[in-house]
DNA sequence: TCTGGGGTCCTAGGACCC
DNA sequence: TCTGGGGTCCTAGGACCC
């Protein structure tokens, strides 16, 4: 069997270390930044959740606590969080032949074959130059399987000082005293019903799960509860996905600024979200043969709820933004009830399929050659001078109904659609 | 007043076929 | 007309991730 080696790189409280990046000023400062909507912290550095700021906290309710100890408070900023994963992304590129993109700010580097002994240092190489060259903080977790990895990660944020941001947990000694203590909790891949599940058996710990009985603990947690077990006992069977394989759905939906009523205001919305999401259907150069629109009441509110969705199949498939917004009205038009007060609404696009493989209907029904060109054209204009430069008119233009946003950071590193006025 | 958004994987169960 | 068993495909829903 061949012997491997991955090292985990996850970059700290990202979207708080890319405000950072820019604003030195904020480096002592606790710091948080918020999800859409100005709705809850999403990201927090130490010194925000040494405040008792949790993840996922509503902000309206720490809001007095942001105050009295001076937090510095952020919109979220997805094209600056965006453009700075890429950079770190590249850096980290050079130092594997073989990465996984993991999410926006981690990445799994494959490390099989490296000396066993340098590795510590190597981590402790990556961390100083992805700080040197784009000023984001990482942290390095190493060891044989993905999910130990993530354990070395994890244990590397937590003993900053001891560790100074890289754990290398190759050694069996190790790995024996970091599982005894390590919740189960913590492990990637249980999360919170898994825990209750784990509990009823006396398995509180990741050495307790890593000792259980495999098929027992299948039983309960199904097979990826057993694949925890082996990668924990070192046994590596989660490979890293080095190439970025096509979305098997695609998703664009978001809760309002504030309520709406009319069918018109859910239209323009809905024809925003299709916009969205058929430029990503054709920078991967899919078809859709299924779209589903949805509409919500904020189940929050003391007010009548009222939740809905259809959907409409296109056998011939589509990446032409103004038929499939057509198509989404008339389901719209299905599923939209008057009095209710919406909060949210939103579109999937199901069964992509690549383009490639589309064939020629005897109707006349699949994407014209024209259509297919003046989409293309479209793209390119909106990736040189900005998203959303040009867009549909159904879409509208003073957008009443988009999300809160009120305290962004400036686009740093994207400064020229911003000052164009397309960002 | 104010509680995110976008994904994947797995399983159970129904429909259907032989 | 009734009976049984096994296979495949599809879908909805649960659980998890960042």
């Amino acid at each position: 069997m061949k012997e491997e080696v991955f090292a985990l790189v996850d970059c700290n409280s990202f979207y708080c270390s890319c405000e950072r990046v820019f604003d030195p000023s904020l480096e002592k400062r606790p710091v948080i930044v918020l999800s859409n909507n100005d709705g809850c912290a999403v990201a927090r550095t130490d010194e925000a959740k040494a405040l008792g700021i949790g993840m996922g906290d509503p902000y309206f309710k720490i809001k007095e606590l942001c105050k009295k100890n001076k937090v510095a408070v952020f919109s979220s900023n997805y094209t600056l969080y965006g453009d700075m994963s890429r950079r770190v992304m590249t850096i980290l590129s050079e130092f594997t032949p073989e990465m996984e993109v993991y999410s926006i700010d981690e990445a799994f580097l494959s490390l099989s074959g490296f000396s066993a002994k340098d590795l510590t240092r190597y981590g402790q190489e990556i961390k100083n130059i992805v700080r040197q060259m784009t000023g984001v903080p990482v942290s390095v977790g190493i060891a044989k399987t993905k999910v130990l990895a993530k354990v070395a990660n994890k244990l590397a944020k937590k003993n900053k000082t001891e560790y100074s941001g890289v754990f290398n947990l190759c050694e069996e000694k190790d790995i024996e005293n970091s599982l005894k203590n390590f919740p189960v909790r913590d492990l990637w891949g249980v999360g919170r019903q898994s825990v209750k599940k784990l509990a009823l058996q006396n398995i509180f710990t990741a050495g307790q799960l890593r000792d259980a009985n495999e098929k027992v603990i299948q039983k309960i947690l199904t097979i990826q509860g057993r694949r925890i077990i082996k990668e924990l006992r070192g046994e590596s069977c989660l490979n890293l996905q080095l190439i970025d394989a096509d979305k098997k759905q695609i998703v664009s939906s978001r809760s309002f600024g504030r309520s709406v009523y009319k069918i018109e205001e859910l239209r323009e919305s809905i024809a925003n979200h299709i916009t969205t999401a058929a430029e990503k259907l054709r920078q991967q150069e899919s078809l859709t043969r299924s779209i589903i629109v949805f509409v919500q009441t904020n189940p929050f509110k003391n007010v009548p709820q009222y939740y809905n969705s259809g959907f409409v199949n296109l056998m011939s498939g589509t990446a032409v933004t103004s038929k499939m917004i057509r198509h989404a009205f008339n389901v719209l038009d299905q599923i939209y009830k008057e009095g209710f007060e919406y909060k949210k609404c939103g579109v999937m696009l199901v069964d992509l399929f690549p383009k490639v493989n589309s064939q020629m209907d005897m109707f006349g029904l699949s994407d014209s050659i024209t259509d297919m060109h003046r989409m293309e054209v479209v793209d390119r204009i909106n990736a040189f001078h900005g998203k959303g430069a040009i867009k549909p008119g159904a879409c509208g233009t003073n957008q009443f109904w988009q999300m809160l946003s009120q305290m962004k950071s400036p686009c740093y590193t994207t400064r020229w659609s911003e000052l164009l006025g397309v960002g």
